[in-house]
DNA sequence: GTGTACTTTGGAAGCGCTTGCAGTTGTGAG
DNA sequence: CTCACAACTGCAAGCGCTTCCAAAGTACAC
């Protein structure tokens, strides 16, 4: 295995001066910088990033933590994440914590901490406060998306105010007996967003002078799936059927839709149903969301990173609003005249 | 930021002592360990993930190549992958190459050949024999997931043969007009499992001494949305409809099983469908199809390398075939009567 | 020719650990 | 009590780079 010294004996040059060449930093002459990238091309070269990074201090490399990658709304952000960071040379090492708790404890302290990445995202992750202060006393900038992360910089959407916003849309049409799916409470853990949403809902119908009937707010595991279970309840159960649900994500408002269907309830005639998110399935079912630009999170959360390593970077504790779009598709309408229960 | 001198003086002992005792190998008495953690507890000390691979040789790193870890296959062999390699100690560098080939490229070269990670999973991707020569050239075993790898160490599923049993399902139950979903060109780029799965359908077929109908085989791109718009051209075009449809994966089963009930059909009365996979999806539209736990796939990759990391490991092109599980659920039955088209 | 200001180079000192080797201590057998 | 042997421990030599520093080369104006 060649090492830079071979490099060097081979280029006629120093060390150093191939070192420089190769990594593009400081002076080299143009004679010289050709002459190295030469012979590290001959014999299959390339600087081991290790040494490279302890002699250097900088790892290029962040750490992403998310709950689980196999959900839309992580793996949307991890695809944008890493787009961005490939393109900045940086690679990503990502930690999928779904198991709980202890495993994120060890994550934290075991790999995080090591210094082996030069700042972390943490994704609709609740760290304490001292994790956080942990991370920053070490000098790993942390931006968190889509949870609280008191003391670091975050990236997050108005929850409240789209959820005010989607529930107001329902109001608008003419919707009175309005139905939120919130998501779970084992959601909840780590991911406070579905009572931030649920607190949007409430204000909105109360602004509306609209009761909130207990009946009416069911949750979910923020799935398809699960939604479509609590849906069958909430449609097809003994209770007076809403005119509208509001799901506090896309892919419970299409298991809400899942479920309507199964009722031969025809949306929107019979039942609006609105959602948030953006996702690709959307389209499929004309469902009315509001877009978060998932991805685009993604990409913002590094540049904000890669600012503050590479330039002076904010001190910390920015948090950015991401701009939302309401889409308008076909899955809301007027409520039916007579909305009278089916049964 | 304390080092493990720091440490060592604050212990009253020596660096390698500390080092022995804080990574576990090598003798250390009980008393000097139990005094080398406690101080490195109190310094809020880890060890430096660089300098401990620089000195090492090792990295407890392995690099994971994925297509999109926004598709469903992918995140789910993304999870299996993640947990088994946290519990092992590794990290996990992901490079999402979603964005085509010279991004693949410089991946390889850039970041996977410094030496930086100890082992490659590539994930239904193909790479050319020049490239994974030039991984085990250095020592990176690798190992492909659902992708043909010339010379490595693979691990995937019997595509031709569960295509014909997904295909022999369907004539069982006295199909024959039955038409299959396969995965788009642009998809077969890198991933050559859906002309597998389409010889594995045709073979059933001839076998049963069915005729393949050319205006029946369609394609889409192995999601939702794609196989909807495929399967309305399909079902609500002029031909003649099939009355069983096989797909190459759930999502495109499930667009299909979408589309037919966009045309009043009934799933299975009207049409049966069978897809591949085991998407969690599956369930609620009670689709029957071939469970290939991908992150079960995920999980024996890792182990695979693993036990070549650590022992002497197999020479590498060792070919693992994954069992899948057939799952029967209420999307396929047997035609009906007069299986006439509706126009 | 001389001086000034750069640009280019190489030497060598680390970066923060791991580990081979040798020395020290402890233990049970002879 | 002595000796062989094992269990510990510390020293110091790296691991393969980056980068400070000083030396050397270049260019141009005076």
């Amino acid at each position: 295995m060649p090492g830079i010294k071979d490099v060097a004996e081979r280029a006629g040059l120093s060390i150093a001066t191939v070192s420089r060449a190769l990594s593009g930093k400081g002076n080299v002459s143009t004679r010289s910088r050709e002459r190295a990238q030469a012979a590290a091309a001959e014999l299959g070269f390339v600087l081991s990033y290790h040494a490279s990074s302890l002699a250097s201090g900088r790892n290029h490399n962040v750490g992403v933590v998310v709950p689980s990658v196999h959900r839309w709304f992580f793996s949307s952000v991890v695809e944008g994440v890493s787009a961005t960071l490939l393109d900045a040379g940086y690679d990503l090492t990502l930690y999928n914590v779904s198991e709980g708790q202890e495993r994120r404890h060890s994550v934290l302290n075991d790999f995080l901490l090591r210094k082996r990445v030069d700042a972390v995202i943490a994704v609709s992750l609740e760290l304490s406060e001292a994790e956080i202060q942990q991370l920053l006393a070490i000098h790993r900038p942390i931006v968190g998306i889509g949870g609280p992360l008191p003391g670091a910089s975050t990236i997050r959407i108005d929850d409240s105010g789209i959820a005010q916003a989607a529930a107001r849309h329902l109001i608008q049409l003419g919707h009175s007996k309005i139905a939120h799916m919130t998501g779970d409470a084992a959601y909840e853990k780590d991911f406070r967003l579905p009572g931030t949403r649920q607190g949007g809902f409430k204000k909105a119908m109360k602004d509306a002078g609209l009761a909130v009937r207990p009946e009416w707010q069911v949750s979910a595991d923020f799935t398809i799936q699960g939604a479509y279970a609590s849906a069958r309840q909430l449609l097809g159960g003994s209770v007076e059927r809403p005119t509208a649900v509001f799901a506090a994500s896309d892919e419970m408002a299409i298991g809400t839709i899942l479920a309507a269907r199964d009722f031969g309830l025809r949306v929107p005639y019979d039942l609006s149903v609105i959602g948030i998110d953006g996702h690709e399935l959307g389209e499929v079912f004309g469902l009315t969301t509001i877009d978060q630009d998932a991805r685009g999170q993604g990409a913002v959360a590094v540049r904000r990173l890669l600012a503050g390593l590479d330039g002076v970077g904010d001190p910390g504790a920015a948090d950015t609003e991401f701009p939302t779009r309401f889409v308008i598709r076909s899955s809301t309408a007027v409520p039916p005249v007579d909305a009278v229960p089916l049964r």
